[in-house]
RNA sequence: CGGGGCGUAGCGUAGCCCGGUCAUCGCGCCUGGUUUGGGACCAGGAGGUCGCAAGUUCGAAUCUUGCCGCCCCGACCA
């Protein structure tokens, strides 16, 4: 294995490849389009899950699990639905396997499955069918639940964390009484989201209304958290979907109001998934390796002894010891590395590498000195501290990390976002700049794939927070009132 | 499914055109010792059906044919 890590700038798929290999997060299965999340990587999953489960929790949510395999079925009752999976679905269609007379192992032809069976790509169908026999009365409602699960997609090209054909994520699904209700658990889950995205994961994102041609297959309105990577592509980080009535029609899901008239319930569906790893990596990272938000990194300090002889090797571990101890104390997460098979330098590499967000050296000369050398992942300062005062300076340094990632984040987007109001500078703004592109839009789906074909560009949303302005279509000149984000995505 | 490329030790590779001490080198691994303030050094050691199969040949990692697998670029997409 080789030392470093390709340059960010030659070539950024070879660094974003290398970098979730060499941090220990993540490899290719033997399964094509698969994924082996590393325990380092999973740690890290780990807890973004905590996080958000706590926060779907403090909105009154609560967690269940369906199966992984859907009737084929199930999955036709929602006509747009068939259609948006269609395409991606593993299907399983036996159940026994055999010797063969030539040797290995065959599938038994005899136990054929009369209906297949669909390894979900994602569960409204087998939820809702739960559903109709969940709910008879407006005091069954709202059904706030939420389930983590894998599922699968069987996606052409695929891409570690970004896009496997199997991933992690929660799915979040609720049934309402009312349209306005549904409509406002959508809109609160999306701030959930942008939330968690900002102070957890420090990635600033904007919040939007996706396009009819970008929305959730079986969804009224999609909305959507957008953030923006360092080679100035755009990552879709997460979904909210008002789902209208559309589940509750093809499930027969009806409710009894207070007057006793049935109804049909109002549908919503949310989700995050693995690929949020993919937005931290890429979001933060540097030539060194990853740079994690404290709030989510598995170890935030980690403390490494340098030895100078037998001698030193007792009483440096218990002062490294005693620090951690003092630090664990006020709830920070610290691993000591006291192995003596690593030098010190190559344990700076491989912790810098796997961005713990603050190491802390000590070696005679501090224990001498009574003094440490704490060192931050972000800007990669070094600077020497009294020991007594590591305890009580630790902390803000984490926060002040925290901080400092992502204000970095921001002002990256801020310089990778342009207004523009003719296709000439759309073009030009694309091909040399990158990043982020309002423009105006006439509001056909005929002119957003036009200018998809032509530019590769997407329009990513519809901001929520920005004034819309008037002016002409930038791709066919017509009067317009809709301002979109433009990028090219992942 | 179209267009490119690749398959040699755990990983990364040289050799292939021009067949014959060619199985190379680096990392990693094991043993012993010296080390440890930015990916340590010395000495010794283990590890291979050269993707699979058939063919050509006295002789194949190298040439031929057929499979299999993987990667990259498109179409599809969280």
């Amino acid at each position: 294995m080789s030392k470093g890590l390709p340059k960010r700038e030659d070539d950024y798929s070879a660094w974003y490849n290398e970098l979730v290999k060499k941090a220990d997060l993540a490899e290719n299965a033997a399964v094509r389009g698969c994924m082996v999340i590393k325990p380092y990587g999973f740690a890290i999953w780990e807890k973004m899950q905590q996080t958000l489960d706590g926060m779907f929790k403090q909105t009154g949510h609560v967690n269940a699990y369906f199966p992984l395999l859907i009737p084929k079925s199930f999955f036709s009752k929602e006509a747009s639905h068939v259609d948006g999976f269609a395409k991606e679905c593993a299907v399983v269609t036996h159940y026994r396997l055999k010797n063969s007379e030539t040797g290995g192992v065959i599938v038994d032809p005899d136990a054929k499955l009369e209906e297949e069976l669909i390894i979900r790509p994602t569960s409204e169908t087998i939820i809702w069918d739960s559903y109709s026999r969940w709910i008879q009365s407006y005091r069954d409602l709202p059904l706030l639940i939420n389930q983590w699960a894998n599922v699968v997609r069987w996606e052409m090209r695929t891409r570690l964390f970004l896009r496997t054909a199997e991933f992690l994520w929660q799915e979040g699904h609720t049934a309402h009484a009312t349209k306005k209700e549904a409509e406002a658990e959508t809109l609160q889950m999306l701030d959930v989201y942008a939330e968690f995205a900002e102070n957890y994961m420090a990635l600033p994102v904007i919040k939007g209304m996706k396009t009819a041609n970008e929305r959730f297959a079986g969804a009224e309105e999609t909305y959507c958290i957008e953030a923006l990577m360092q080679d100035g592509k755009a990552l879709q980080a997460g979904t909210s979907h008002f789902l209208g009535q559309n589940f509750a029609k093809a499930f027969d899901v009806k409710f009894a109001n207070k007057e006793g008239q049935l109804d049909y319930v109002w549908g919503t569906s949310w989700g995050v998934s693995t690929r949020l790893m993919g937005a931290l990596i890429m979001a933060h990272s540097d030539d060194q390796g990853l740079v994690l938000p404290p709030k989510l990194a598995p170890w935030q300090v980690v403390i490494v002894p340098i030895f100078k002889g037998d001698a030193t090797v007792e009483p440096l571990t218990e002062a490294c010891q005693q620090v951690a101890r003092d630090l664990r104390k006020l709830g920070v997460s610290v691993k000591v590395d006291d192995r003596d098979s690593q030098t010190p330098g190559w344990k700076f590499a491989e912790y810098e590498l796997k961005g713990v967000p603050v190491r802390i050296a000590i070696g005679p000369r501090d224990l001498e000195n009574k003094t440490a050398e704490v060192a931050r992942r972000d800007t990669r300062e070094k600077s020497i501290l009294p020991l007594d005062e590591l305890a009580s300076q630790i902390p803000d340094l984490l926060e002040n990390i925290q901080a400092n990632i992502y204000n970095k984040a921001s002002a990256f987007r801020a310089s990778k976002t342009t207004e523009v109001s003719t296709y000439e500078e759309f073009k030009h703004v694309l091909d040399n700049k990158g990043g982020f592109v309002l423009a105006n839009w006439d509001g056909t789906t005929e002119t957003e794939l036009k200018i998809k074909e032509e530019t590769k560009a997407t329009i990513r949303c519809i901001p929520l927070d920005r004034d819309q302005k008037e002016g002409p279509c930038i791709r066919t000149g017509k009067s317009s009132n809709i301002r979109v984000l433009f990028a090219k995505a992942y």
